[in-house]
DNA sequence: GGGCTTACG
DNA sequence: CGTAG
DNA sequence: GCCC
């Protein structure tokens, strides 16, 4: 099912498990994905594993995280020198007070487990061979597995079938989180599977509900923004330039720089955040979401280590993030060992993680994972694929069985080639004036990531947008042609917006489109999923056409990213324009002056800079627009 | 207290 | 409802 | 969750 070849060979690997610790879901979703196409026996049920991966550096760390997912270390074989107390077995030092030993079950499963880094994996593929772990080994030692199997420590179980009284537990709890979900805005952190962590764990959960809202917020000096003048944000800064939009109080990230550039100062932070974030999503907490994303994009764009005392002074930013940050920050004194307890319950949440499989589908959102989870109690693609596979939709269907291959990052270079063999395709369908086809490839790649999840493709021609270049026809040529050629193994959708294909009218009208009369109120694109002919990898390929008139909105609108964009609309409604990849208009229906497509031998980006300029927001490189 | 990007399939 | 940026 |  899965043609791509695997990079490497790791079928004789004990069983693995993931830690999902310091990695973004996105991060943690990609290795397990690569991890997977390596036939590599992975688990999700950390106490069956032997050999654990993981993002954390220091073995004292990597204990804390096996302890929380119910391993016990007994004695160490192998410790890396950053370890203070190899031979403290359990108890004290991470404020478990847990009595184990009272507790302990008499058929405790012990065996030998490994711990290494997941530079191990990331180096492997990079050297495409299977590099030897004695460098990469942070841990090696004797534990005891499942030792409080009987409490309701949600160490995550997501594959195995859960013990019967387990199974009932289980049920319990997700009728509680699904009850939480239905009251809607419930402010216990909802995906909480009633564990705590290293004691004071319950208490800034509490601490965060209590000053989520304005309220709560009164009475702390310093978390007000605005009686806090220039001069004390200075002081914060200790002498540094304020950032313009800081000073200004610009809350658009389309007005700023974010540069796309890792580690910036505050990624540790920010990942914590995207945590959140992906759990408001999948909760489809839209404006929490939203929310979130807001701040993250500003810290994305904030050039200093963060400090407690300037958060509120961000925009996006205000008491319940000076809060996460708080006891992000206070957590402990070595940045890469910080936490937050409602995050790490995220993580340690076998409903969360079982989410967040289903929501990587192609084809399924948060409404239909949660439908999954719930409704049909699933935890694994392979119940879903053997229980429901009928009632799965077309593309759902085709996102399951492309699963793992559409989650691999693909590589810049092999953008760039796919883009180029769809580009000489695509002239070869052009008739009409064929060295007038241009196309850009937009998305994450020109952001500048060195790793995209998909290839966009923007095309448009130089002095043509009658229908045969640009029109359906056009669109509808070249997927044809590609599926001849086998390089196009599905069309996951065909969208020509706002016509009836045959009856195409010209594209570059300066009256907005309105549904219905014949004009068009988006571009016409196809999402297409494409197999390199020499590796058999699947990609998914979005396919666009714009015409000449709207070439510089639909690059900008096209190459993201997604808060930037959100930003870019809202901003040009406090104008009083519309921002839509087809144009900027005015609110009476004319077209904004000055965001028009090229004239005389402009190139892409100089239309696409006239427009940023034109609207206010002022150029910024696409490479500057990272805002997740 | 209301608003939060927008549109198609 | 899901997807696109 | 933050802003007007």
């Amino acid at each position: 099912m899965f043609r791509a070849p695997p990079p490497l060979n790791l079928s004789t690997h004990p069983l693995t498990h993931l830690l999902p610790t310091h990695l973004s879901t996105e991060a943690f979703l990609t290795h397990q994905s690569l991890l997977r196409h390596c036939n590599c026996p992975i688990t999700d049920s950390a106490v069956s594993a032997s050999l654990f991966i993981t993002a954390v550096s220091s073995a004292q760390r990597a204990r804390i995280e096996l302890r929380k997912r119910d391993i016990q270390v007994v004695s160490t074989v192998v410790d890396d020198k950053h370890n203070k107390d190899a031979n403290q077995n359990h108890g004290g030092k991470d404020g478990d007070t847990d009595n184990d030993d009272g507790e302990r079950k008499k058929n405790d499963d012990e065996r030998e487990i490994t711990v290494i880094k997941l530079s191990w994996l990331t180096d492997s593929i990079a050297a495409q061979s299977v590099l030897a772990k004695e460098p990469y080994m942070i841990l090696r030692a004797r534990a005891r597995m499942g030792v409080r199997a009987s409490t309701n420590a949600p160490a995550a179980t997501l594959t195995p079938t859960p013990a019967p009284e387990k199974e009932e537990m289980e049920r319990k709890r997700k009728e509680i989180l699904r009850a939480a979900e239905e009251e809607g805005r419930s402010k216990k952190a909802r995906w909480q599977g009633g564990k705590r962590r290293d004691g004071g764990g319950e208490e800034a959960v509490e601490d965060l509900v209590g000053i989520t809202k304005g309220d709560g917020v009164v009475g702390r000096p310093g978390l007000r923004r605005k009686s806090t003048g220039e001069f004390e944000i200075e002081k914060m800064l200790e002498g540094r330039e304020i950032p313009e939009w800081i000073r200004a109080k610009n809350r658009f990230s389309c007005c700023r720089s974010t540069p796309l550039h890792p580690p910036y100062p505050n990624s540790l932070f920010i990942t914590h955040l995207k945590t959140i974030l992906h759990s408001r999503l999948l909760s489809s907490s839209t404006t929490s979401a939203r929310a979130y994303s807001t701040a993250i994009a500003t810290l994305r764009a904030y050039p200093f280590p963060l400090t407690p005392t300037i958060i509120p002074h961000l925009p996006g930013c205000n008491g319940k993030l000076a809060a996460l940050f708080n006891t992000w920050y206070t957590s402990s004194a070595n940045p890469e060992s910080r936490s937050i307890p409602a995050v790490d319950s995220l993580l340690d949440s076998p409903t969360f993680h079982a989410l967040r499989l289903f929501d990587s589908i192609w084809g399924v959102g948060p409404a239909t994972a949660r439908k999954f989870v719930f409704e049909y109690k699933l935890t694994s693609l392979d119940e879903l694929v053997t229980k429901h596979w009928n009632s799965l939709s077309r593309v759902q269907q085709i996102g399951v069985k492309f699963y793992d291959e559409l989650l691999l990052p693909i590589s810049r270079t092999e953008v760039e080639a796919v883009a180029t063999t769809i580009r000489n395709v695509a002239v070869e369908c052009c008739d009409l004036d064929p060295p007038g086809l241009e196309m850009r490839i937009v998305g994450g790649y020109r952001r500048g990531k060195p790793s995209c999840h998909d290839i966009d493709l923007l095309f448009s021609h130089r002095r043509h947008s009658s229908a045969a270049v640009v029109g359906g026809e056009f669109l509808i040529r070249l997927v044809k042609r590609l599926e001849d050629l086998e390089l196009i193994t599905h069309t996951l959708s065909l969208s020509y917006p706002g016509h009836h294909i045959g009856s195409l009218p010209e594209l570059d009208t300066d009256a907005p489109a309105v549904s219905g009369d014949g004009n068009f109120d988006s571009l016409p694109r196809g999402l297409l999923i494409y197999r390199d002919p020499t590796t058999g990898v699947h990609r998914r390929v979005d396919i666009i056409l714009t015409p000449p008139v709207a070439a510089g909105t639909a690059l900008l609108g096209w190459t993201g990213g997604t808060t930037f964009q959100r930003d870019l609309r809202t901003w040009c409604k406090t104008r009083g324009w519309r921002f839509r990849c087809d144009g900027v208009w005015e609110e009476g229906g004319g077209r904004v002056v000055g965001t028009e497509g090229w004239g005389g031998g402009e190139s892409w980006e100089e239309v696409e800079r006239r427009v940023m300029e034109r609207v206010g927001v002022g150029w910024r490189e696409p490479g500057e627009r990272c805002t997740e």
